[in-house]
RNA sequence: GCCUCGAUAGCUCAGCCUGGUAGAGCGAACGCCUCGUAAGCGUUAGGCCACGGGAUCGAAUCCCGUUCGAGGCUCCA
């Protein structure tokens, strides 16, 4: 606890407005004291009730030297970057009240953004500061319910093997495993150390991808074709691929009210900021998540076991969360995000497990098809002793099919609404790590949402809920293979997308115009057969035609001169080998289709003459 | 919210410390070149130096304030 403590002749502040939720209800008046000690009060994140008595016991020891027996608490956050949460907070501030025996004493209100004016006396203890800490003394009985509930959720973290084996964080042998040591040290410590921006920002501009957009909020990115095209082929593919599994495809609205009594409720189990509009005396907020929204519409669906996993799915254009300014970064994290988001119902645990296994599947599968590899990922898996102890069996043959060590949170007691989560994290060149697919078990929201459903003995029974996202958000997927490409960039490789996300998959290069009729009649074959082709139709030489195609990451770049007319193969020059290399035009449609086999495919978005295009970025 | 940094041509930036007519590269327009696997050549246009104030004979440059942006810290009393 950091305390600044003034002697003053006199102090007066006014509440202005809320800071947080949590703040106390109260008038905003001003208030004046004079002939009063102020002490600003910042609680830290290990100050308990002992703490507070201790720290009252000196301020009033300070208070009789300086003979003055008037005493104003005020909640000051900036003495300290180490904070306790607001709710311990406030209680040990009050509890400070409380305890000051002898004194008269004051406080102003917890939350408010106040103004405030003060004149401080001139003699030498006038101004005081303290810092103090829990001591190697035990906690004592006496802490609060505010407190045992924190410690209710205290984690435990360990690495757990293939093999079934839990590790000690601290005796876990990381030497083959640097990324899983990153992200347990990121989760477990909270610990980051960075101060510059990641490489893909630089390139989502370079590759006119998406930017910033100033004139909108923080974190709402423009994207421009290339990136727009590349999001709607993921969408594609991840929404196939969901179907395939058995989801069924809705829409929900993006905004909700929040006096409904089912938002009302949620609100407190998932505690992300909101935007909200307030429209015709309603509170309106932004969706965070695509949960209520499938939830409210299984509320009104009829239901049997029979129908039963019922597997909803909607991919959220956009769900918003109001990070906080400093977390967002390019595309790592954004304030409005497209979200894939499929739960499953189901009748009991037995066959949420069963759906469970499909599910973790079903994501490997579509991280794999993005062009994400298992080395590129870590995985960690959270649950709560109960939920282990009874389904170890589970948890152990998930990590055996990922083969590889898995980072575990457990919690004593079910503090969330699920027992059971897993997500892939993508470790990036900062050390910060980012959650693509995850899953969840949910044993709270069937209930709380009065879905029902009627068992084999027509007794209606509330599903266990699954919440899947198999991919992460959308612009996620592209930051993480902007990273990985950044990574293959720094490391001497060629940088390059999947084939089948490539903005443009071939680019035709003639030598002269006079060759131009024959590119447009080999871009129309190319484009009949769903491979992205354009042609570089600017008065350009070869050598800066190459060069641009180069820095566009194209992957097959293909002269067209005299040969090439009076023959029937071309001179291929492709990104992943180093020497250019002849085949014929089937030939190279064929190689093509063959590695987007199974992939979405859309034409080109920026019109296949280059010379048409404007200049986005340089 | 706090801290740090920034705002100069369409883009990326130099100039600022030490005040004296606004600079480069890329891009664009126009012209020349008609080209075989990573930048051919020339010419031209483009700026209320974010906004407001101050000291100065004189400010992009120094001082104060504001706005906007980026990054960091803090789920923030």
């Amino acid at each position: 606890m950091r305390i600044l403590q003034l002697h003053c002749d006199y102090v007066e502040y006014t509440p202005v407005k809320k800071e947080i939720k949590s703040a106390e209800d109260l008038d905003p008046q001003s208030k004046r004291f004079e002939e009063i000690v102020v002490a600003f009060v910042a609680v830290e994140e290990s100050d308990n009730v002992d703490v507070a008595k201790r720290a009252i016991t000196e301020i009033s020891e300070s208070m009789k030297k300086i003979g003055c027996s008037k005493l104003l608490l005020y909640p000051y956050a900036h003495l300290s970057s180490k904070l306790a949460s607001p709710t311990t907070a406030l209680l040990l501030l009050q509890d400070m009240e409380k305890n000051a025996q002898g004194l008269e004493v004051h406080r102003a209100p917890f939350g408010w953004t106040k103004s405030y004016k003060l004149q401080v006396k001139g003699h030498p203890l006038a101004e005081n500061s303290k810092s103090i800490t829990a001591g190697d003394e035990k906690e004592k009985d006496s802490s609060s319910n505010a407190l045992k509930a924190e410690s209710k959720i205290k984690s435990y973290w360990h690495i757990l093997t293939p093999d079934g084996k839990l590790h000690e964080i601290d005796k876990f042998n990381f030497t083959k495993h640097q990324n899983l040591e990153v992200l347990a040290k990121y989760e477990a410590a909270k610990k980051r150390a960075v101060d510059e921006p990641p490489p893909h920002v630089k390139l989502m501009k370079k590759l006119a991808i998406a930017d910033y957009e100033p004139a909108s909020d923080a974190g709402n990115m423009r994207f421009y074709p290339n990136g727009r095209l590349m999001k709607s082929l993921i969408e594609r593919y991840v929404t196939d691929k969901v179907m395939e599994y058995g989801g069924f495809e809705v829409e929900t609205p993006i905004m909700y009210d929040s006096h409904h009594p089912s938002m009302e409720s949620y609100f407190h189990r998932f505690p992300a900021r909101q935007y909200s509009i307030d429209s015709e005396g309603k509170h309106l907020f932004l969706r965070f998540a695509a949960c209520f929204g499938q939830f409210l519409m299984a509320k009104d669906f009829q239901l049997s076991y029979k129908n039963m996993p019922l597997r909803l799915y909607e991919l959220t254009r956009y769900s918003f969360r109001r990070e906080q300014s400093g977390e967002l970064v390019g595309l790592r994290r954004l304030r409005a995000f497209t979200m894939p988001d499929c739960h499953a119902m189901c009748v009991d645990m037995d066959q949420a497990k069963e759906e469970f296994r499909k599910r973790f599947e079903l994501s490997r599968d579509v991280i794999k098809g993005l062009g994400i590899e298992s080395e590129d990922y870590e995985m960690a898996i959270r649950f709560t002793e109960e939920f282990y102890n009874e389904n170890k069996s589970l948890i152990e043959e998930m990590v055996a099919k990922l083969g590889k060590p898995v980072l575990v949170e457990m919690w004593k007691e079910r503090f969330f609404y699920f027992v059971l989560k897993w997500e892939f994290n993508y470790v990036d060149n900062l050390g910060k790590a980012s959650a693509l697919s995850t899953d969840q078990i949910d044993v709270e929201n069937g209930k709380r949402y009065n879905i029902d459903f009627m068992d084999d003995t027509n007794k209606p029974l509330n599903p266990i809920i699954l919440h899947n996202s198999p991919s992460g958000a959308i612009e996620r997927v592209i930051y993480t293979l902007l990273e990985k490409a950044a990574k293959d960039q720094r490391e001497g490789r060629k940088p390059m997308f999947p084939l089948w996300l490539a903005p443009t998959q071939v680019r035709l290069i003639p030598v002269k115009p006079e060759f131009l009729d024959y590119c447009e009649k080999l871009a129309d074959k190319l484009t009949e057969n769903d491979i992205r082709v354009d042609v570089d139709d600017r008065n350009e030489s070869v050598g800066k035609s190459i060069r641009d195609a180069e820095t566009e990451w194209i992957r097959y770049i293909i002269v067209i001169g005299e040969k090439e007319v009076n023959s029937t193969t071309l001179s291929i020059r492709d990104r992943k080998s180093k020497d250019p290399h002849n085949l014929s035009v089937e030939d190279f449609i064929t190689s093509i289709r063959e590695e987007t086999k199974g992939k979405p495919f859309m034409r080109i978005n920026m019109g296949r003459s280059v010379a048409k295009r404007p200049q986005i970025m340089v």
